[in-house]
DNA sequence: GACGCGTGGGC
DNA sequence: TGCCCAAGCGT
């Protein structure tokens, strides 16, 4: 029995943002849309896609039945285009092996292409009310800190910190889901990575990194991806083309787009070899 | 386990 | 401005 557990549901009774993706009456499949659109995108910027999204294909068998191409275009500017790839053939995949019905279990959902650990149990937790460790970003910070007393979480998940997050997830179905997303919240909400609220947060007194005096970080150092000039900002700049365009471009339109030649003719295989584009006459691309 | 993979907002 | 950050995954 975890002492933070009652403090953490009840802020989030009071305090949870209102999401189209949660709910008694959401379907499993707008939840696995919400996961795979949320991988290292913020919510502000999944919402209005998410809603066209489940509009325009409210089951994953009508997804899968349109062409990938068109999920990468409905994708828009969310970033990470290759998930809408990976969205599309896990949606073949629900509609040929399980029948049209997005799989209930862990094992199961993992097997999908583009489903890992965190969004395997995340569907399984927030669709089917499965108790599964849901170990995110959020998760990792808020538990670093009010059980191990660091600001931050290793770069990766190590066994003894998926030891401990079994450890406090409540035994019964129903309360580890909401435990699980409660704890999310807070992180996205309270317990955020810079500059955290803590006078807001319902565990402050519990919190061994506050009871430790907030020490900062000591862990290697967290690496930020540089963009500006890189590989993928170049195949940014291509996909956006053809994206935005209604038929196959041609390669002058690309070439404008990006000065470096030897850098551009990289990306743009790049692209092709990941399937994000396609060739259908030499000299010509489009999506798939 | 490190790396590559988009994009935009806040400060 | 440049840095930091945002519900990871696949290789």
């Amino acid at each position: 029995m975890s002492e933070l557990w009652a403090p953490v549901l009840d802020w989030y009774d009071e305090h949870r943002r209102d999401l189209p993706w949660r709910g008694d009456h959401v379907s499993a499949w707008s939840v696995m849309v919400s996961e795979f659109m949320l991988q290292q995108t913020p919510v502000v910027r999944v919402l209005p896609v998410h809603e066209a999204w489940l509009e325009r294909w409210p089951t994953p068998g009508a997804l899968a039945d349109d062409a990938a191409g068109e999920a990468v275009r409905a994708w828009g500017r969310l970033g990470y285009p290759r998930r809408a790839l990976r969205l599309h053939a896990a949606a073949t995949v629900i509609r040929d092996e399980h029948g049209g019905q997005v799989p209930s279990t862990y094992a199961e959902l993992l097997a999908l292409p583009g489903v890992g650990d965190y969004t395997a149990a995340a569907i399984a937790t927030f669709a089917f009310g499965r108790r599964q460790v849901v170990l995110d970003t959020n998760v990792r910070r808020v538990l670093g800190r009010t059980l191990s007393g660091v600001e931050f979480p290793a770069p990766s998940v190590n066994r003894a910190e998926r030891d401990l997050a079994a450890s406090v997830l409540p035994p019964d179905e129903e309360t580890a889901a909401a435990w699980s997303i409660a704890t999310m919240e807070l992180g996205a909400l309270v317990c955020t990575a810079s500059e955290p609220s803590c006078g807001r947060c319902p565990v402050v007194d519990l919190c061994a990194w506050q009871g430790a005096g907030r020490p900062a970080y000591e862990g290697p150092a967290r690496k930020v991806q540089t963009y500006a000039g890189t590989d993928r900002q170049c195949r940014g700049r291509l996909l956006a083309v053809v994206r935005d365009a209604e038929g196959a471009v041609a390669r002058h339109r690309l070439d404008v787009v990006w000065a470096i030649e030897d850098q551009r003719e990289r990306a743009l295989a790049s692209l092709l070899a990941d399937g994000l584009l396609t060739e259908p006459e030499p000299g010509f691309y489009a999506l798939p």
